[in-house]
DNA sequence: TACATAAAAATTGTATACATTTTTTTATTT
DNA sequence: AAATAAAAAAATGTATACAATTTTTATGTA
């Protein structure tokens, strides 16, 4: 269904075009976003630019007219506050996942296992996904949301390993969950996100 | 120094006008916003206008070309994200609060006893700005401040009552961040805002 | 060389005009 | 009278032009 949608406006385009080479480093950070440069680039005029650019700018992924260069401590700003959502997050889990939630986080621990390399990263995000998803709250699914680029960007040299223990900290959430046991699955979840921002300072710094 | 301040932008003057028009009542919830009206009325083009309207729509005042009109329901959600992050930050600042802020808290809760309505109220939303800045952390700083808006519009109707114990529970969390107890601190602090929470929906529903 | 300053260039902010889409109104049919 | 389609109007999206600002470069001086 989605596949055949209508493309979008000008500024949206731009807005994909834009945050996709951010995300991927093809525009690194400090770079300068100059609108008339991306405009000539993509054959439209600066206003719907404009528009994509500031929606960036709201997302945090330009900064003073440059691609953001998130330092240490936005990295562990970020976590901090990710801890404490998703944490509540893997707690809510616990009292109202469904079934097929359930059964599709197994599903992901099992991927995580067993995939190929693109499957496992799409696994494991989808698997904290599922869990945010479920506190049922859009709120804090948008904050959350909101902070996943500038952290993605981030941890784009370290995407490609795979921290040990990570799946088995899944496992852990994910039989937390499956037991109905909030504080455990919190508990489990914040650990989780901890060892994932130490691994992650660790590689880079 | 701020009062002589030079005038912003065109784009930044539509952004206070309309959001001001919004949080005291002006603009009232459901009301379309069209971007050819705002620019006649502040004698600008559209141009400024749309920057503006952008910008209010990120911060959640603005929602498909209206004004919001936040239902139980989104109050709910945000003071849920609230609870846990100025929970947190309560808990912080048991830890790195310094004297002079200490003293400032004190001077809020003593406004809160002794001032006039007006003193009354800024001196309650200072006291918890001072601890929320008190976190360190400006994601999370953000956060909050954005959602600050959206709850305010709701309980406008509400934000000249005096809900009875709020001074005294103001008291209890400075008295424990002043212990340096952050454990009781962070209790504290959500049991009074899930309170608030129930006064505001109370009175409304 | 280092620093300040003026001129030039580049970039962003805003106005206006037109194109496209969405909403409202009106007309028509059942 | 209700439902539908066609037409008109309104509103938004985009392009272009120009004004204001910021950044860069060039130039002169200590």
């Amino acid at each position: 269904m989605y596949g055949s949608e209508r493309s979008r406006s000008a500024s949206h385009q731009s807005y994909e075009m834009l945050r996709d080479k951010i995300l991927n480093g093809e525009l690194q950070g400090g770079t300068k976003i100059v609108e008339e440069k991306i405009a000539a680039e993509l054959g439209v005029s600066r206003t719907p630019i404009r528009e994509s650019i500031r929606k960036l700018e709201y997302e945090g992924l330009i900064v003073n007219k440059r691609v953001v260069k998130p330092t240490e401590k936005d990295l562990r700003n970020m976590f901090q506050v990710r801890i404490l959502l998703e944490g509540y997050s893997a707690q809510c889990a616990a009292s109202y996942i469904k079934e097929k939630e359930l059964e599709e986080l197994l599903a992901c621990v099992e991927i995580g296992r067993n995939g190929e390399v693109e499957e496992i990263m799409k696994a494991n995000e989808r698997f904290h996904e599922i869990i945010v998803q479920s506190s049922n709250n859009p709120v804090m699914i948008d904050i959350i949301d909101r902070m996943q680029s500038t952290i993605y960007l981030f941890r784009k040299t370290v995407v490609f390993y795979n921290r040990p223990h990570l799946i088995d900290e899944h496992e852990q959430i994910y039989e937390a969950i499956k037991e109905r046991d909030g504080q455990k699955a919190e508990q489990l979840m914040k650990s989780h996100l901890q060892a994932d921002l130490e691994f992650c300072l660790h590689l880079i710094g």
